[in-house]
DNA sequence: CATATAAAATTAAACGTTTATATTTTGAGT
DNA sequence: ACTCAAAATATAAACGTTTAATTTTATATG
């Protein structure tokens, strides 16, 4: 087979330069139509495509967009819920009929991560940049903005300054299924959550504890975990909470493995999924309709929030403004099992 | 802040050539130590970083592992077990100290992957493939195979000539779930398989009819299930499965997600796990322990695997010997649950 | 129709790297 | 000290693309 076919190639084959070329195939206004049409015409014949080296050497335009996840070490593939797999799969989606590429960098600590970002930035290893994890006062957001580098973060943050995000509503989930195991005459509320240094973290106690004191109650912090969420953290968590002197009458989870792990905890301590204790759980898998027993959940699928990730991650890379580039997704509440009872009617059965 | 060093800006520094310079960073032994410690010691000093896009253009070298992934469509986000991130996962620990970086591919459609790694190897826009979900036949194994192009598979295949894979042991692992159930008294046994016609399926059937003629018993084809590996699929085959004549006593299911949907449908039935049937599944998340109830696996850590596939990755563009690159991890078997009695005791207890 | 102007094309250089070829330097042998 | 081969370094071109500067061509104007 011939050599790979250039702008060189098309320039011999239509009689034209390679700059004029060049500008034909960007749609630069300085070449008319007719000659337009036939070099795209002879683009085709010939099946050319963009050598991306040759532009990224020139300008500086990589098509490439970088992920920057944390997974923390080897052994720690327990299943946490979603994996990285959806959101990219949602990316690639967005993205699938332009020449932009997800590009992986994964890494083992959050320090790491921030090293990471610091070397796409300043050598300009990618058009831009997409991070999951946003925590509380988070360094690697307040570089990239200082830095001017294009990024969007799935999750939100407390920047000073606005930036292209998509995150789930957590605050509005934890209004949600407060609210109504409040109506259902839950006093005892855990919360399993995730890593206390997470942004969306304390959104969702400061939505826990805005709820509680709007229903008049006052607000135990040990009802309240923080860890990384696995179904052992959710069980380890059931073992300690049912055995204190008032254990919760449900457990609000921050995602479906932990919420298992609840369950599973139930089953061990040989207790009952209704009668014991309810468990209500942010899903993003839908897999907790599968689990025995189903529970309630806060379903969003994930494919949602993830293709605007990658739809964000263009129009950043397009001139948009940041500050237009945020979204809040908001769950359906769907009903399952036994915290569909009122507590009274549920103690009266037992 | 300047502008980012480059060989020029070394070679000015030292008073060297950039050719001298080039040569000296890549070890070359035209060039005497003295002068490449120079050389090495202005690059640290600078800050110096390769410029991928330069050696791109000049080489042909892209420094990017393609990996390419089916994903059916965005509602088909259903969880079906281990993701793609724990593969990811450990490719990137694996190249981890390398310049290399994964790129995904993620497609909607097996054709679609074949037209994605065509473009791939014609345009040598990487400068590896990794693929899964390998099928009887593949023709995508062929094609880089003819073209020359190095890969890797995640799963093996019945290709006439050797390529580097990694994989799990099903036939083993099917071998050791069927030899126990039969020994515990079980001989109805159903078994829950991914499509037909992916290589690993196959394997399955292959190793499960052996078990059974070796133990004098007859394939019955309809306790056989090909399909997604979904907590649904789990679920519908034992809904109709439970039905038969004589329904089956052990259901092996080839991931967590299928013996979880297994599970929920016993719930939903109203059938217990021990007394009117086992679950057994492949385990490669370590998630069963957390099931109501645990169930016996086989476990096998992916971090295992998806670290040797990185690495089988570089030793393949280093220039190894893909006969050489081959592996089959073998799991643990992990007895939990009620399958570890036997099925006379069992039923008496009931 | 000549001329001014706008539009469309070309020329040439540059991005950072490697490498074939050419040149200079080094050092061993006389 | 001189020669010569070997070793070390330098020169220059190339990879594919874009773009500033320039030239050519087309169009409008008086």
């Amino acid at each position: 087979m011939a050599q790979r076919p250039t702008i060189k190639t098309i320039a011999r084959e239509t009689g034209l330069s390679t700059a004029t070329v060049s500008k034909a195939l960007n749609a630069s206004p300085q070449v008319r139509p007719r000659t337009r049409d036939k070099v795209l015409q002879a683009a085709k014949e010939l099946g050319y495509e963009l050598n991306i080296s040759g532009v990224q050497l020139r300008t500086g335009k990589t098509y490439q967009i970088a992920m920057v996840t944390v997974i923390a070490s080897p052994d720690d593939d327990e299943w946490a819920g979603v994996g990285y797999t959806q959101l990219i799969s949602g990316i690639s989606r967005a993205i699938a009929h332009t020449p932009y590429r997800v590009v992986q960098y994964q890494v083992a600590s959050f320090d790491e991560s921030f090293e990471v970002i610091k070397r796409i930035v300043q050598n300009k290893k990618a058009d831009g940049i997409i991070i999951s994890g946003t925590r509380v006062n988070d360094p690697r957001i307040s570089f990239m903005q200082e830095q001017e580098f294009p990024f969007v973060t799935y999750g939100t943050s407390d920047a000073s300054a606005p930036h292209a995000y998509v995150d789930t509503d957590n605050r509005r989930i934890v209004t949600i299924c407060v609210d109504r195991l409040l109506s259902k005459g839950h006093r005892r509320i855990a919360m399993i959550n995730a890593r206390e240094e997470l942004n969306y973290t304390q959104n969702r106690v400061e939505a826990y504890t805005a709820s509680l004191s709007r229903a008049g109650l006052s607000f135990d912090p040990s009802l309240i975990a923080y860890g990384r969420l696995t179904p052992a953290f959710g069980r380890e968590q059931l073992f300690e909470m049912s055995m204190f002197e008032e254990p919760p009458t449900a457990y609000i989870c921050a995602n479906e493995a932990t919420a298992m792990g609840v369950l599973s905890g139930f089953q061990v301590r040989g207790m009952e999924h209704g009668r014991d204790a309810v468990v209500i759980a942010t899903d993003d898998l839908n897999v907790s309709q599968y689990f025995s027993p189903p529970i309630t959940t806060c379903y969003l699928p994930i494919s949602k929030p993830s293709e605007t990730l990658g739809q964000f991650m263009l129009d950043l890379i397009g001139g948009e403004d940041p500050k237009n580039l945020q979204k809040l997704f908001v769950p359906d509440l769907i009903e399952r099992g036994a915290d569909t009872c009122n507590l009274e009617k549920q103690q009266a059965q037992s």
